[in-house]
DNA sequence: TAACTTATTAAACATTGTTTAATTTGTCAA
DNA sequence: TTGACAAATTAAACAATGTTTAATAAGTTA
């Protein structure tokens, strides 16, 4: 059978990732599998070692690939003269819409790799969402320094993602105003109106 | 070999649970095996099955447990006399301290399992964290109704949780003021002060 | 003491990630 | 053209896992 420069490494590359979607769109909670995923590519498990380390390495490039994709959407999303509050919310809402909309790619981003800090694409295009954010905050409160702005964009988009990881997992979501998108709602334009009018520090000082 | 009656099945679930929290306090990071549980408790796995489902109903009754202490240890924080923003403060703190000093068993329980809605009391200590928010937020915002109190608790809580997840899995705990405790306490200050004096609802209307 | 019940185990099985040795195929020098 | 080398691809093996099953040992009771 052995087929021979049939495609090249980007290719199989591709083509991996590709059957790892497909897998998690059909069934958000199939299972990924080396072998699921070769067939999938019209492959045998011993190829995938031929591009990846391992499943862990595939699944992180997936993610990174996820996010990258992700940045794009909101790098369209935002526009230029719209105000900050609502460019955040819009933000949010391009994150929230991959949960809904692809719960299984959604679970493969927010599944904790075992083998962390070991993709660099990754860190870069987090650090970039996170610039996004940043960008809008420093904009909606010009008063803050940017170790304050890099401190809020780091806590409001944590507090999305749990939103995110505790309405899909539980437990909660009987009710309708309990869902990802409402709490979001609640949460951008609370912390928001805390962060231009409030002060950061607490009014009594806790022990 | 085989004992008999050794240990009631109340007593097997015990040596069990233990067994499991040595195991993920010995190393945050091991594997929780059927194999290891078993030898970790002087049993064989078949015994495992005679008193647990299979392995997600154990890990499940054992995140129960962890959260049924980690309500204890709420309860116990909490000064009625202190003020509600500082009791919402220690509050997270109980929260962070499980996951700072005891990161295997914060990991079992941050681990969505793939059987929900199965364990009734999990669901009912869940609740009962939730309404100890829900009880501090409603005094200190006493025109809040309580469906804002409520979807504030929820918000809130996922967001907390939500900074131990991105905390502890990666890729930006470089900087001393990213750590989880800099983050929770910047998010409840802004949000308490948002959910005081801060409207709701956008200052304009998102798209 | 013998039969019966049941706790416990050892062994089997299926599924997984990963490695290894074999095979097929393309390339290139003679 | 042919034959040897290199590389792609596979099939098979391995170890570790969750789970089931049949055997075995131990207590209970008539």
């Amino acid at each position: 059978m052995a087929r021979r420069n049939d495609h090249s490494r980007e290719q199989l590359r591709d083509l991996a990732i590709r059957s790892v979607l497909n897998i998690v769109d059909r069934d958000e909670n199939a299972k990924v599998t080396t072998r699921s995923v070769a067939q999938g590519m019209g492959y045998t498990v011993g190829t995938l070692y031929l591009v990846f380390r391992n499943l862990d390495d595939l699944l992180l490039q997936v993610s990174s690939e996820l996010l990258q994709r992700l940045y794009s959407d909101m790098r369209f999303a935002v526009k230029d003269e719209a105000d900050p509050q609502a460019t955040i919310f819009v933000l949010a809402m391009c994150y929230l819409a991959l949960a809904e909309q692809y719960p299984g790619r959604w679970r493969l981003l927010a599944r904790g790799s075992s083998t962390v800090g070991d993709n660099d694409e990754l860190d870069k295009v987090v650090e970039a969402i996170f610039t996004l954010v940043e960008t809008s905050l420093a904009r909606l409160a010009p008063t803050r320094n940017s170790k304050e702005i890099a401190i809020a964009a780091r806590a409001l988009w944590s507090a999305i993602h749990g939103i995110c990881v505790v309405s899909t997992s539980s437990h909660l979501h009987h009710r309708a105003y309990f869902d990802a998108k409402a709490l979001t709602r609640t949460l951008i334009y609370t912390y928001l109106s805390g962060f231009m009018f409030g002060n950061i520090e607490p009014l009594t000082q806790p022990s």
